[in-house]
DNA sequence: AATGGCCAAATGTCCTAACAAAGGTTGACA
DNA sequence: TGTCAACCTTTGTTAGGACATTTGGCCATT
């Protein structure tokens, strides 16, 4: 464990990412005892609000578990791992599953309940664009999505080549929030025909407004998931 | 905007809490400047580590935005509101729709699935009840759950009067951290009959795995909704 | 008029210090 | 031997201060 006072990265994080580590690799196991606060800032030299904080940043993380008078432990392996802000491509893409885009529209439009969504005045052009989703072979996913117009460069080989997560992070606009509903319904005609979907299958249908840290909208969109293949999983904490 | 110091509340909740109210009631609207921490905390008598915490909550919240150099704003107000932790039965509650509950089974059983999923040994003798929830006379779901042997004396009077999760908090028991898993599928017979599912109509189909603070495993369910009634909402955040 | 540098304002990081509250342990007393 | 109070350990809350970093605007110079 060791602390580089000079970098620029603040005290607490090169401490809570080192604690981290050590959850991963297993060297710390769920259950063991943590050693108490106060030690720790001694022994590392760091004041104890220090120690504190990388602490705090790991119970926001499920990781620890602090109880008053008893001290602090690793927690239920369950627990870890929280539900992040990613894309479909972006999942597909970490299991190693070549996630394929097709283009079906790309055009500016205007949509009342698109720019409702993302609070914009309904006069506002928008870029409206629908892809359908592949994994090899196979179709995943309709999608529709909406963007403002400040991203109304947005060319069709990029969505084609990555996805819609990684055009938006190139132009330096990070979604950190978004409001998802989820809700199970039968396919269009349209969505049978491009999910491939035989007999009688519903589709898992999601909306997604999405905002950056400012609170300013960054994407709406309308996905239907081919329910066989694709479920969601999430984690939900009231901490 | 007045403290008590001799209330057991900490300081910092206090405030958050007052901030809060005035955020919902629109005396304080999106893109408003907030006084800054310093003076907000000299205004008030308290120190400015207590102030930063009582806006870090609100940050945590999504309630406000906070840039270096410029100051702290009011967030978008399609930002506010988190998912919660709550149950079904909480939900209609809230809304006013008189939730009803009708238990279909009641029984004590051993499933390897359950047990696996709440983390204990496959021999662990479980609760396993399933429950039909009806909002007035229309029904809404079909709710599976397995509960470990500490909460066997959960009686079926209560899961009729209450909902689950209000008899596991007289209990002195409160989830905070639970994994979903949500997907679409055709009913099964059964489902179909007491959902009143007519033609071709989807469920919703949510598995859940809830735990303590500890990390204890407090439920396993596996619910299924009538589609055309429910949609799950939910906000993402990556902070 | 444009541009560069400087300054003020605000949040971010880090420290020391003290007391409060909760849970477990131990020892004295009945 | 059993019970309860006192004590110890540990986390929770609050204070006050110092310095760093980022941002935006102002002012002087070109």
């Amino acid at each position: 464990m060791s602390i580089d006072r000079s970098s620029p990265v603040p005290l607490y994080h090169q401490l809570s990412e080192q604690l981290c580590a050590a959850i991963s690799d297993g060297r710390l196991q769920p259950g063991d005892p943590f050693e108490n606060e106060v030690a720790l800032a001694g022994r590392l030299s760091l004041s104890r609000p220090t120690v504190r904080r990388a602490i705090q940043e790991m119970v926001d993380k499920g990781l620890l578990v602090r109880r008053r008078g008893l001290g602090t432990t690793v927690a239920n392996r369950k627990v870890h791992r929280r539900v992040a802000l990613s894309s479909l491509y972006d999942d597909l893409a970490r299991e190693g599953r070549a996630p394929r885009t097709v283009l079906l529209e790309h055009e500016i439009v205007t949509d009342d309940a698109a720019a409702a969504a993302l609070d914009l005045d309904p006069q506002t052009p928008l870029l409206a664009i629908v892809r359908l989703r592949l994994a090899g072979d196979a179709p995943l996913a309709v999608m529709r999505n909406w963007l403002p117009p400040a991203y109304g460069d947005i060319t069709r080989e990029e969505l084609e080549s990555t996805g819609l997560y990684a055009a938006l992070r190139t132009r330096g606009v990070h979604a950190v929030v978004a409001h998802q509903s989820i809700s199970a319904r039968m396919p269009t005609p349209a969505e049978r025909k491009h999910l491939r979907i035989r007999g009688t299958q519903p589709v898992l249908a999601m909306t997604r407004m999405a905002f950056d840290g400012a609170g300013t909208a960054v994407e709406y969109g309308d996905h239907s998931y081919r329910a066989e293949d694709y479920t969601i999983d999430l984690m939900v904490d009231e901490r």
